[in-house]
DNA sequence: AACTATTTATAAGA
DNA sequence: TTCTTATAAATAGTT
């Protein structure tokens, strides 16, 4: 969209470069603003620029962080990516707590 | 973008609502790949539809991860976002032993 | 799923 | 660099 059609390949001018990644990233931030609303939908978005300057989207509501998309994300595919020692944990927890419901019911 | 304008708000239409989510959805991926090559950016993108559904975009390249992303966007912004779950847990799972240790006193 | 009239995004220019 | 504008691209409503 522009003045000319270009190629989908790197930008080699590097401040080029720079100018469409700010353009662009507006533009996308601003698609998911909209479809987030127009659709009620969750989306966290992160970028990275080559220069290492990062940005970051996530959508508003009861569940607005980028931790909660990425938490239920998580569960969505059904593994931890970061975290096997709380599942770990976890697993531990619950065994811990039916030990204290033995416990309980042995006393009584 | 389309026969008619629209208004930014929830679409209430169900049918409609998913018919837009799926176009727009696709809009993004492809901004979002586009925008990648062209800059040389990394991108993440998680996306839950309304009805659960969720989709997601990675940039490839040598950190082609969701993981590898987040994790970058934890060293980013200089904190590990699950820490603090951890530390409950942790905490959660110490109580517990307590819990657990007196009980096993209060039986002998 | 396709089609297109329009709106929107943006490449290049100022 | 911020603003403009010609043009490419996305998409809302329709079939």
């Amino acid at each position: 969209m522009g003045r000319g059609k270009i190629e989908i390949k790197r930008i080699e001018n590097a401040t080029n470069r720079q100018v469409t990644y700010s353009k662009r990233r507006s533009g996308i931030m601003k698609k998911a603003r909209e479809l987030t609303v127009l659709c009620d939908a969750q989306v966290a978005i992160i970028m990275f620029s080559s220069t290492g300057k990062y940005h970051e989207f996530c959508s508003t509501g009861t569940d607005c962080s980028i931790k909660g998309i990425f938490d239920r994300y998580q569960q969505a595919i059904g593994t931890s990516l970061w975290i096997e020692q709380y599942e770990n944990m976890q697993r531990t927890l619950s065994h811990l707590k039916d030990i204290n419901r033995n416990l309980r019911t042995e006393i009584r």
